[in-house]
DNA sequence: TTGATCAGCGCGT
DNA sequence: CTACGTGCTGATCAA
């Protein structure tokens, strides 16, 4: 960035500044030095917290949609700021400039109509100093340990490459979705299962159920899909990001997902593999520098704390109250057993109704989930909703409010429009009706992650520790310690998630110590 | 031939 | 026929 002094000292002094998507700028910024700490207004963020389900932020859309005018320049969207450069784009910033400031007092009296000033002063406002900070510190990767993992899993996608070429008695793309339709359907003949726009299904759930028709190709072929989905994504994707730093610095958006939460983009750190072993390793590669270690920290249930407060329902209250294993609770209310004595299997069932309840599952979905009929699963939901009867009554409320009001609205005041519920299509319907259920319980867990992180930083800062956040994903943060520091910033920073809400049930985090994100993942 | 976009797939919370 | 995301690869189409 080339700034004049004056400039420099008017955005480090300047006590209101206001930003149409500050965060890249104050990233370049803090690359120089210079802390922008007085935003006052993002434009795109008020623009998104107005209606989060636009696909553009753009100043361009906005002012579109605000102003009904758009800046005429091809201002950059990057946040660069050179008045180094010509004329041309000295005039597109100065007319962005004049946009913004045309653009700020219509989007706060937009914030003002929804009653969303404190959700934008005290939460979204504050956490993008916060995401800009932890974008720039980035996490630290092991690049030998990458380069290993990557190593080898190319020569197991080799191998089986061969292999599922030999068998099929030909040579193909395996990752061609449309040459293996021919393999399959075709020259083998199998019976197909279920269909997707252009073909028949080739995926893993559709490739189990053909596997007894041919497991000597199918068993292989599943296994390369693991295997090259790994090599591909995590191994290759991961290498490209690493700055010369050795370290990754995810960028984390805060006008994309529609509920409120963050996502993650080049790389996305929000989907590094931990339900199988082989995956898992990608998270060794994240590691602590010499004389730190990584905190992470992850809020227990977080929405199904937030169903029992929505809903207010006493079972589930009392569960999380009690502090009992909520699943095992959850189970032998559903079947009506005594604590002691419900199964492994009632309580997977019971596990897979609360996961699905969230989402607004229903029978047929828990029955795909458990491998059981529709039957049997819908007798399970029934028994749930009459052990929980305010979840019931709380679902059917959340939509039909959203129905009469047009939108969904968290504790915190956060909207989302869905007009889906008065399509005519009744599909288009019924999957507004599940983001009507989902919106406020996905989006209150998302204010309270966001209230914490906020709060965490403002802690770490004011007290001058070193220890600094480097990473989010979703209900779980982790925070890179130097070790002299270890054990004070660890309570404290367990007591801020802890406290981040006052709901009426109590929170649970989870912590854990290690060199690596891995090891730390107990 | 190249770039943009869609489709299919699979990873996470 | 469960919500919300990102991104890889191949296929398809326009320039």
């Amino acid at each position: 960035v080339l700034l004049h002094d004056e400039v420099k000292q008017a955005f480090t002094e300047h006590r209101s500044v206001v930003c149409h998507d500050a965060k890249p700028f104050m990233r370049s910024l803090m690359a120089d030095g210079i802390d922008l700490s007085f935003l006052t207004l993002d434009t795109a963020i008020a623009a998104y917290l107005i209606n989060p389900s636009k696909s553009s932020y753009s100043l361009a859309s906005v002012c579109g949609e605000f102003l009904g005018a758009e800046p005429t320049g091809s201002m950059e969207s990057d946040g660069t700021f050179d008045f180094g450069g010509t004329d041309i784009s000295a005039q597109s910033c100065a007319e962005a400039a004049v946009f913004v400031s045309r653009l700020a007092p219509v989007v706060l009296a937009g914030l003002a109509d929804i009653h969303n000033e404190s959700l934008y002063a005290d939460i979204e406002n504050p956490l993008v100093h916060v995401l800009a900070k932890m974008e720039s510190a980035g996490i630290a990767v092991d690049t030998a340990a990458l380069l290993s993992i990557k190593d080898r899993l190319t020569a197991e996608t080799q191998e089986l490459t061969q292999l599922l070429h030999s068998i099929a008695g030909k040579t193909f793309n395996v990752n061609s979705p449309t040459q293996l339709r021919e393999i399959l359907y075709t020259d083998r003949g199998l019976a197909p299962g279920k269909k997707t726009k252009t073909g028949f299904s080739t995926d893993a759930a559709t490739l189990e159920k053909l596997h007894d028709q041919w497991p000597e190709f199918i068993g292989p072929l599943l296994r390369y899909r693991e295997v090259e989905k790994l090599r591909s994504t995590y191994g290759e994707g991961l290498l490209h990001e690493i700055a010369p730093d050795g370290r990754i610095h995810a960028t984390f958006n805060q006008t994309v997902a529609r509920t409120g939460r963050l996502s993650s983009d080049q790389p996305n750190l929000h989907n590094i593999p931990v339900r199988s072993d082989e995956g898992k390793v990608f998270r060794t590669a994240f590691v602590a520098p010499k004389g730190c270690s990584l905190l992470v920290a992850d809020y227990n249930q977080i929405e199904l704390r937030c169903i029992a407060h929505l809903a207010n329902d006493p079972g589930l209250i009392s569960a999380f109250a009690a502090g009992e294993d909520i699943h095992n609770a959850t189970a032998a209310r559903v079947f009506g057993v005594a604590l002691g004595e419900v199964t492994a299997d009632q309580r997977s069932k019971a596990k897979m109704v609360s996961y699905g309840l969230a989402y607004g599952m229903e029978a047929y979905g828990l029955s795909q989930r458990l491998s059981i009929g529709v039957d049997e699963a819908s007798v399970i939901l029934k028994a749930y909703f009459e052990a929980f009867p305010n979840v019931k009554k709380y679902m059917d409320d959340a939509i039909v409010e959203a129905r009469r009001t047009g939108y969904t609205e968290t504790l915190f005041g956060r909207r989302r429009q869905i007009p889906e519920l008065l399509s005519d299509n009744f599909r288009v319907r019924q999957a507004g009706e599940r983001q009507a259920m989902n919106a406020a319980i996905q989006g209150l867990a998302a204010d309270i992650f966001k209230i914490a992180l906020v709060r965490i930083d403002k802690l770490l800062t004011e007290k001058d520790f070193l220890s600094r956040v480097v990473l989010q994903v979703h209900d779980e943060v982790i925070v890179e310690v130097p070790d002299s520091e270890k054990e004070v910033v660890g309570p404290l920073i367990l007591d801020t998630m802890r406290g981040a809400a006052d709901l009426s049930v109590p929170f649970e985090v989870n912590a854990a110590w290690g060199d690596t994100w891995a090891s730390a993942k107990g």
